[in-house]
DNA sequence: CATGAATGAGCCTTCATTCAT
DNA sequence: AATGAATGAAGGCTCATTCAT
């Protein structure tokens, strides 16, 4: 399935026929189909896997210390490199949640467990809402999804400045303080 | 056009075959294809038309008076009912510029134009980054998505909290108190 | 009628859209209609025109003086000159003769003329039969083609001596000593 | 394969969809592709095959014994059967190898390939340059082709005396006299 | 006479999927 | 469990041709 993923990563969900995928996973294309329903799940479970390493390894960074900005900063940047080294991935993945009802439900039952675990972090300040968690999550996506695809590059902009700027939320929203 | 725009925020990209299409704006195959190069580019062009239809009632909006808050308040509306009437083209949009290059490029052109206007903008406080913008713009265009496709409500929560926050981000941000 | 041979002798036949055809003689796709029932009629046109300007000139080397040896260096020299010259033209000719049975046919009246030309012309020795001709006009045909379209280089050959060898059967068989 | 030669025979290469080949040959449309790239491909691998199948019968016919005269008449008629038999694929060819870049190179190599196999035939008299085998090679193609497609008797001639010189060209040309 | 705009039929090709072994 | 070979449905696009003006 690594295999799956990686091809997925390079061509692309729609880029990526099954006859080739099986191929690359070293089977007959009649044998993918003993093992998944469809294209689409294969995909779907290369995506599950991807979104287990992320939260794998954001807890990972917390579980290790560090002040509150310097967890931030791990974690920031630790997301970023996941979505940077796998943006073809997500990039299919969008593409198929905009145009497909089951993997939109798998994408947002996804989404419902990332914030069950964001709700069980410990808080910044005043306790968050779940609206609140929602909101940085959402943010979170879409700009590293943006500085992985070099949107701001293309925009004529530093990433710099704008990931300064994610690290404070993640770090005011999200982080108690530790000294 | 404008119902090329309609078949294509029904169906979706994928699911709009290019004979359909013709014929559902009372023209045959072909001739569709005297106007536009590729399917592609259709999409694209009643993509460009909902932009720009965005940016107008964004002005109008800024010319219209009130107060700070009633002024985010009346553009995240804005903004957000385009999202949901169009909610089909722009899933379709996000699904393309995931996996076609020359979407992509025209996208970001598009942004690229939408961030100028945003600059222009008049300023709350102290004067505004090209990074606080471009935030701004993300934020925005992934909630708006996000609630206009339902995903909210799936995860179990109400419209309302999270757009007041939205609103509130974008009277922080953006605007000139008038009193 | 001469920007129409120009393009197909550029495009070739299938290669020539009616309409793009039309512009390039200066007129709207309908105007052609109105003069010419087909495009293959307009094709054929421009195939007899050649035609009459290959007859002519070989009529006006006739004319002109010189040995039997001369003439026939100046005739296979003038026709591979128009076969080089019109290349193209002639391509799309042997296509569609090929595969279309109105062209075939007047692609044969074509050939009834110029066997019957050709038995006009004196003859060198004893009195050449139809069989004869036909052999010889079919060998230049081929010949002319080959070397118009580079095969004889592309087979490692120069042209030089199977040109040489031309000149002397058009000089054996067609032309009286004039000595 | 012979099927799909057999389609092209009767209907030639524009007139045959690359479906209606398939099921021609007992297929579904997609189980061409998976053999040839191409409708194209399908048929010079047709073409090629009937090239095989001339040249092999040419060796046979050289190998039965009987005067350089009954050698050569054997040679020409067996060429011209086959020239008959298949006289909508020879069509086809050459409309495709007028148009068509690949085709026609495919055709060239062909063609170098007869030339070396006719080059490895003996002598008569004097050796044969490249030039002569070149020349009787592209008469043989003409006329067979001509007399086939029923060119001369549109002509009002008989095929029997340009027959008749064709055999005598290639007695004298190619075979050595063997009494 | 000229034309702008329109057209419907059709073609090559692809793809996810499945059977017989 | 594994597979080689096969498949039907569908889709984007082109082209010669024609009305209405």
């Amino acid at each position: 399935m690594g295999a799956a993923a990686e091809v997925f990563n390079r061509a692309g969900y729609r880029g990526t026929d099954s006859n080739r995928l099986a191929r690359a996973a070293g089977y007959a294309p009649a044998t993918f189909y003993k093992h998944f329903p469809d294209k689409r799940a294969i995909f779907l479970a290369a995506y599950e896997a991807w979104v287990d390493t992320e939260w794998t390894a954001i807890e990972q960074a917390l579980r290790a210390g560090g002040s509150r900005a310097e967890l931030a900063a791990r974690i920031v940047d630790m997301v970023l490199a996941l979505h940077r080294r796998w943006r073809g991935l997500r990039a299919s993945l969008r593409a198929l949640v905009a145009e497909d009802t089951v993997a939109r439900a798998f994408y947002r039952r996804q989404r419902r467990h990332q914030l069950r675990l964001l709700a069980a972090l410990p808080s910044a300040g005043r306790r968050r809402s779940r609206a609140d968690d929602v909101l940085l999550l959402f943010t979170m996506e879409r700009v590293c999804d943006a500085v992985a695809d070099g949107e701001l590059r293309e925009l004529g902009l530093d990433d710099g400045p704008v990931v300064a700027r994610l690290r404070r939320l993640v770090g005011a929203r999200l982080l108690r303080d530790r000294d």
